[in-house]
DNA sequence: CTGTTAGCGCGTTCAC
DNA sequence: GTGAACGCGCTAACAG
């Protein structure tokens, strides 16, 4: 008994089972058609008797093909990204395929995904929901593998991203057109280039009404999770504007947890919504169907399908050519219960 | 030039480039004392200038080691798991993993996790939500590596689940305390165990209370996603409670977000919650906590993070001795904002 | 301190 | 149809 401590069944204890070769094993494994049904049998017995599963990353080293792919995402479990993650679900279904996942937190997000690359390289990569630097873009050409870019844009990667100026703009614009002047922005407390075209939609939007821009008009709530796209936030945010801006009559609010948060700050105060505030969130439409708000629906899940489908085809080298970049303009879409 | 077709740089390019053995990159590379200053800033340099990264796979293959932990899960981006993953996200922060995560889908749970297994054994795996057959058992345990179970139980394993039956029990007592005698239970359109207990514990509830049960009043919406644990799902419910049995004046949800469709639903029909009709939703304190609710907090978040320490300790073998079962006791919350 | 060599577990030519 | 041998990219003893 000179059995190696606890080392787990291989393909060599297999074949030494069922009296063949590891070759042979690999071949029903495989079910490669050149075995013959009486070996098949016999090494699918020693199989079943072993208890022997294949492992997973001697497989993919030996085989250099990919049974996953790799997602870089900020908090994947916030309801948002949830949705994108839901639509490259869809995809990865079929080819049978599982999600490796790195959570990127929230506040060092560049330097989470940095130590990730060091880890490893990866098959694919999806990276989700933040800008990156020039630097970190290197960084992703340097593991030569496939890299698709969700809510950003950069030359050197297919990317889909969305206009959040025409978004944002489009959601003021239907509160103007409702007869609001009194509008306020709930943003986000990051700097981010998307919080930067949110805010010039706003002015867009005010500019083309001739209503004069209010600096203050502009809120975020106090810091918090999801990098203040939280419900916290958004009920803060409204909580002030009531307070320092109470002729407010409609607000654009920058996520869809925000608007809700914000909704239950009106409530709070006796307020109606939408009879007293309007309000229109920024979201995937699916998110919250039963709050009573307009919305400005980015279809995350699609983003997300197309995403994985890019990047899929990309390492089967079914797509080639340079990099695509896919501009989603998002559409308003007024509720129907937004007389709740 | 007879460079291999489009070939990644590997650790030989460079111990080439930098004209040292493979061993001392890898030195290098894990950063062993025993290098010099000198050798290893050269090896430093050539990994810059090939913008090398180490293969994921190999490395793991060649190290026995684990890089990530793997993740079965019925619907990943439901908003109930999501409290799970943060609370295992939370735990793999510090020893930096990765999630590989297998979405088991709604339907064929056990015959996705099945295929998932097939794809090749893994280091460690984490199965969520859902009770396994003694068949799927034999199958886990065969892929020789620890394995811990989160919302059911066996005695192979180590686990977290919870008690259904006292939690609903809890729920509708509360409800029989404020004087309500007219209580349904929305139940999802699964027949799992968990259905099962918590009917018992709703039957339990009246029982004590000499309130004779009637079947009827256990429904359920039409079947949809998340196996009946959608907002549709409590919507349809409740809208069938109100035909059925317009006497009604609480309702058990079994979902936090079946009881924000039920109450969009209470809604519909101009009535007000908890005035008209009080509702308890089971789910996650942290889930919804702006909906005017009380409800049975399972505290997901901790129990992600328990099982995720679980099972790292198993696989660095900190961990030994017979499988653990832990039981939560869901606890009754009474919202603060359950005048919304 | 550094290079050589043997695996890690499996897929895949090749001959037989 | 089947087996021996090599390679995937890397780590981990051994030597030197």
């Amino acid at each position: 008994m000179s059995r190696k401590e606890k080392t787990s069944v291989t393909i060599y204890d297999v074949a030494r089972r069922a009296g063949v070769a590891i070759s042979t094993v690999s071949r029903v494994l495989n079910d490669s058609p050149d075995v013959s049904d009486r070996t098949r049998s016999e090494v699918n017995q020693a199989i079943e008797e072993l208890r022997y599963h294949p492992s997973r990353t001697a497989r993919s080293l030996a085989q250099q093909e990919y049974h996953s792919f790799a997602v870089a995402i900020p908090s994947f479990t916030s309801p948002f990204q949830n949705e994108l993650l839901k639509g490259i679900r869809a995809f990865i279904r079929e080819p049978g395929l599982d999600l490796l996942i790195c959570d990127l937190g929230s506040k060092n997000v560049e330097g989470s995904l940095r130590a990730f690359l060091d880890r490893g390289a990866v098959r694919g990569l999806l990276v989700c929901g933040f800008s990156i630097s020039d630097d970190l873009a290197e960084d992703l050409m340097d593991i030569q593998s496939p890299t698709v870019l969700v809510g950003c844009d950069h030359p050197a990667f297919d990317s889909y991203s969305w206009d959040d100026e025409k978004g944002v703009q489009s959601g003021v614009a239907h509160l103007i057109n409702q007869g609001h002047r009194n509008i306020c922005l709930i943003r986000s407390n990051l700097n981010s280039e998307t919080q930067m075209q949110r805010i010039a939609g706003y002015q867009k939007a005010l500019q083309a009404a001739g209503i004069p821009f209010d600096a203050s008009r502009v809120v975020s709530g106090k810091p918090s999770y999801h990098g203040g796209f939280s419900e916290e936030d958004g009920f803060d945010a409204m909580q002030s504007i009531l307070t320092t801006h109470p002729d407010t009559t409609a607000v654009m609010a920058s996520s869809d947890v925000q608007a809700i948060g914000a909704m239950a700050a009106l409530k709070a105060n006796g307020l109606r919504v939408p009879q007293d505030v309007a309000i229109v969130g920024y979201d995937d439409i699916k998110t919250s169907r039963f709050i009573g708000l307009s919305s400005i629906n980015q279809s995350m899940q699609e983003i997300g399908h197309s995403a994985a489908k890019t990047l899929h085809q990309r390492i089967k080298g079914e797509l080639v050519g340079p990099a695509e970049h896919i501009l989603i303009e998002p559409k308003l879409e007024i509720r129907a219960s937004s007389s709740l």
